[in-house]
DNA sequence: CTGTTTTTGAGGTGCGTACCTCAAAAACTT
DNA sequence: AAGTTTTTGAGGTACGCACCTCAAAAACAG
């Protein structure tokens, strides 16, 4: 049989209001005891039992998404399995919310974020750009006791346990590598398309992309970023300028996360010169794209498997618990027409 | 507030025994009863609380998985996650064991099957070849009232919530595809390599990798499947006269799970010839071949995802619940040097 | 209608923990 | 040593459900 707190108490020489002091962190306890307490659960081996435990909590866990406002494609894929995922944990007493933030104003931003209470939620996952102010309203919040962890964009160097996502380095090495093989024994210039190179995503993927390009194929020339700002045709104009510059364009590397715009024009140039093109992040029409042959590649990560990470990442912390670094690891999923 | 057990007594105007013996399928009620509740199950949102249910239920869940005895390199990857996923899920109260069987004696296996009670066990994952023992076996242990999920190999034509695995031949379309786009402009023939040729998995990765070469690339020319039966010795014998007979190889697509020898070969190939090289299932081996490029890509299927869904749907089976599509659904990875 | 069987209700206990209160004990302070 | 503060213990309640017993009520059979 399992030891319950009760044999913890006995094993320790103390009552159970006080290993339920040390067990649950509370104050009024001197360090003999604690040490004590500590001493006898790893004698007996004792381990809480969560679920008795959330249990008698009697509230679950409620937790935050906090993703901007204005959103591309991704954004509602994300979106969608949040609330997907906040109905099938009700039964688990899991209670997920979004929270909406202005990206454009870091201050706004903040501000919303320090509304957030410890009394309303447990924890926190947040999907932002990084900026000091929102680095520092994540400080502040977790002072005040609300568990954080960043999501898809990782804010500052955190430890493994706060940032949820991909390495974007290996991912835009993983679509260089992709583009070079499939170009074969062409060669020419390659288009990288983001919305901009003020975020760090972006300029990590592009570190990633040249560093196995310029060294390892010297018959490719990735031409400097060009920028859409996410804007459909400001798109259509850059590429279109681009293409009447560069004759030679043999490859197109769409970095962003709003790949509508950028697949439409390449849909339309795709019959006559024979483009590769890798984007990323599966959505309705990445995958259309795929399937159409529009796209050659799509590197991915699994918006589900970010969602529930999070959320067990931010639970594990609520229970000051180490998480299964093998079942949180995002992985970089390549995609073709035949492993949709 | 959530409506508990007692709402719900009072909304189906039955008593709290009625209510649990409808929740637990107990026998002694009318039917009418039970639709009595049900009806008010749905109206008033009624869901059963799995916390306090497995607390008060005392004993958590025990699962087992049956396996091969002997088994190549990926079968110890899926055995090492299970161990470890014993560990880590000790707090949820869900215990798992590892059952091997004989694969080569349907008969034992049956056998060892059938002495799995219900008093031992509230769930199996097996993973076995399909025969009709094996079938047989499986069916007399539903009726013993354990649940059962098939893994990696499908049994026969199950349904979504009983097997756990990839589309093997989606899988091998992929590995088709991913050969022909890396061989570019260049011809050949292309060496297909098995354990056998008995198993249902080879079989359907043979079909989807012909499937995708033979309509759409006719410069090459994919030849019949070669056999090792395991034995590194006769990998090397066959791939040697294979290479004997056809100078005009170009690829080597390896379906099995047991990939060693065949990638030792395939090393002392590679320097020469620029043969393109792909296997499944990520293993030290398979993992150091791509490090080093031996391996040019690797389909995998990811055994922690697998272990861990087999998992949870058990648990929904025991539950009487539905599982979480989108997380269940094992991914067909491709993974290259970058995206390990 | 009576006797038998089936169905239902009322009530209880326990799971392992959280969280609360109040008094007693121990540890400090001056 | 007396007073003050800190630490500890004892005991209780609650969470939502599973599982049990026994008696009462309802349905059915003859």
């Amino acid at each position: 049989m399992r030891p319950t707190t009760k044999d913890l108490a006995k094993a320790a020489g103390v009552s159970l209001a006080t290993v339920d002091r040390v067990l649950n962190g509370r104050s009024g306890v001197r360090q003999k005891t604690v040490d004590a307490v500590n001493e006898a659960i790893t004698r007996i081996g004792f381990e809480r039992n969560q679920v008795a435990a959330t249990l008698a909590r009697q509230r679950g866990y409620r937790f935050g998404f906090v993703v901007p406002r204005s959103g591309d494609e991704f954004l509602s894929v994300i979106v969608k399995h949040i609330s997907e995922f906040d109905q099938a944990s009700r039964a688990e007493m899991i209670q997920t919310k979004i929270v909406r933030i202005d990206e454009h104003d870091p201050h706004r931003a903040a501000r919303t974020l320090s509304r957030l209470s410890a009394d309303e939620y447990d924890g926190i996952a947040i999907m932002a750009p990084e900026t000091p102010q929102i680095r520092d309203a994540l400080y502040r919040m977790r002072e005040r006791g609300i568990q954080t962890v960043a999501i898809i964009s990782n804010q500052q160097e955190e430890d493994d346990q706060s940032f949820v996502g991909i390495d974007n380095v290996a991912a835009g090495a993983t679509a260089g590598r992709l583009m070079a093989r499939f170009l074969g024994n062409r060669s020419g210039d390659i288009l990288v398309l983001a919305e901009t190179m003020q975020s760090r995503d972006s300029l990590e993927r592009r570190l990633g992309f040249d560093r196995v390009m310029s060294p390892g194929y010297p018959q490719f020339h990735a031409l400097p970023t060009l920028e859409t700002h996410g804007y459909p045709e400001r798109t259509n104009l850059v590429l279109k300028n681009a293409l009447a510059a560069h004759p030679d364009i043999v490859g197109l590397y769409i970095m962003g996360s709003e790949a509508r715009a950028a697949i439409e024009c390449a849909r339309q140039l795709k019959p006559d010169g024979k483009l590769i093109t890798i984007a990323h992040e599966r959505t309705p029409s990445t995958e259309q794209a795929l399937r159409d042959n529009t796209l050659d590649a799509l590197i991915n990560q699994d918006p589900g498997h970010i969602v529930r990470s999070a959320i067990r990442t931010l639970r594990a912390k609520c229970e000051n618990r180490e998480t299964l670094a093998s079942q949180e690891r995002i992985r970089i999923e390549i995609l073709i027409s035949e492993n949709l």
